[in-house]
DNA sequence: CGGGACTTTGAGCAAATTCAACCATTGTGG
DNA sequence: CCACAATGGTTGAATTTGCTCAAAGTCCCG
């Protein structure tokens, strides 16, 4: 199992371990993902009414909580551990769309369902919040849904980047693109962009990069040997040319 | 060139060749693309005032209209022929990320600059909106603001959609989907299901799917073998057995 | 210490690409 | 009006990248 992973993602998260929303009266308030996530556009005097609306929930790695087809009646941030959305073919086949970290926003949907579904990668934690009451909120509060717009037009530029590696990319410069990506992201959540956790599993970074684990397992092999990389456990990256990923990365 | 193609996306757009914005003091009002775009979401007491923001513009095919890098001062609206939207490596491979048609938006952009390009397939018509201009508009209508962000959950959805392509299916699935999508977006214009025009060329479609030109050929020339198409023009499609190419498109 | 899940490695294979030639359509200039 | 160049599309052969199938190897954790 990963329950090994679990807080391991906020490594100097303060309050609790993988971080989330603090308890008693005001729990937004005491929210250590608030910073870097929708609820940042909240003003304080508006906090109390986003924190009646807010149920911090948390799932065990592996927990599917989010599956496709369900009614969408919730949305989601996540303030601890990461989670993976992904869509499935009827044969199995998985492509996972996104890595969710804390301070990610979840739950944008079309119609009444979902189109996706969300599962912890590690032990998570996250806030739900009804579709309905968020949205006579987001009605009350304009600068919010400005906010969402922004975060919406944020994944879409990611969904492109994402769509030029499946397309374009080779194997290598996948992974290249995946490493210099999670480092980035890791060193925002306070991890070291210089050597980080990798809490997913090589079948799920296949999943992500279109590829199969084989091949990710190779690719991870080839880096090392290179020395662009190395790998002082399974699940930790260390990046010792960091140029020559970027390079490998960026050929854009 | 494929001036050729001018025109012949929306069969049945009544006031001018390639759709478009009404000329005289309501330009808006009389637009043949409004009720399926943003520009729905105005009422038509405020239609004057986004009026009064649009400029409409054309492009003949192959203009490059928006350069990533740019400084994305505007937003867009097709309201006539096709677009390309992309992304270029270094090295000069490029993926689509989308095509888009009358009624579509385009232009959301995460900094000051678009992170894509966007050229016109056919010629095309637009209307272009200044973005500083249009965010006085949407402070004060707060209904096209929500219609954006649905606008943006729904590309984020087929953003996805997209990625499930790119990653995980074959060629045949690839060009299977394709088709079938660009059949359902052809009928909404007004032409058939059944039988459609093909404004782009082959290397676009390739660029769309992350296949090359020959693969795409090959594979067209399989589904016409397996009687699944005809292809009366190289530009026109007849879906002969839609079941079957549905089939091959939705392994999910 | 042993079982199970995950990862790595190897060998052969297949799908899609590359490189190259050919064909078809269209538009141009003689 | 026809020849012909140009562009885009198709086809073929060889190659390559990444996949499949199979077998070890590793690392937890109990």
């Amino acid at each position: 199992m990963k329950e090994k992973y679990a807080g391991s993602v906020l490594p100097r998260a303060r309050p609790r371990p993988g971080g989330g929303c603090g308890p008693g009266p005001d729990p937004c308030a005491a929210c250590t993902a608030r910073v870097i996530s929708v609820c940042d556009a909240v003003s304080p005097e508006d906090l109390p009414r986003l924190a009646a609306l807010t149920t911090p929930l948390e799932a065990s790695a592996h927990r599917t909580f989010i599956a496709a087809g369900d009614r969408a009646d919730f949305l989601f941030n996540i303030t601890g551990g990461v989670v993976k959305v992904y869509r499935l073919l009827a044969d199995g086949r998985q492509q996972i769309t996104g890595f969710l970290f804390p301070g990610d926003f979840l739950g944008l949907a079309t119609n009444n369902t979902y189109a996706f579904s969300a599962e912890a990668v590690t032990d998570v934690r996250y806030c739900r919040f009804p579709r309905k009451g968020l949205e006579q909120f987001l009605d009350d509060v304009p600068k919010v849904e400005k906010r969402l717009l922004t975060i919406a037009s944020n994944e879409l530029a990611a969904a492109q980047e994402q769509m030029v590696l499946l397309g374009r990319k080779t194997a290598r410069e996948k992974l290249a693109t995946f490493l210099v990506m999670l480092g980035g992201r890791m060193s925002r959540l306070g991890d070291s962009t210089e050597e980080f956790s990798l809490p997913m599993s090589r079948a799920d970074i296949a999943d992500y990069l279109g590829l199969t684990t084989e091949t990710v397992s190779r690719t991870f092999t080839q880096f090392r040997t290179e020395k662009l990389i190395a790998l002082p456990k399974n699940d930790r990256v260390r990046v010792t040319d960091r140029p020559a990923l970027a390079a490998l990365a960026e050929a854009e």
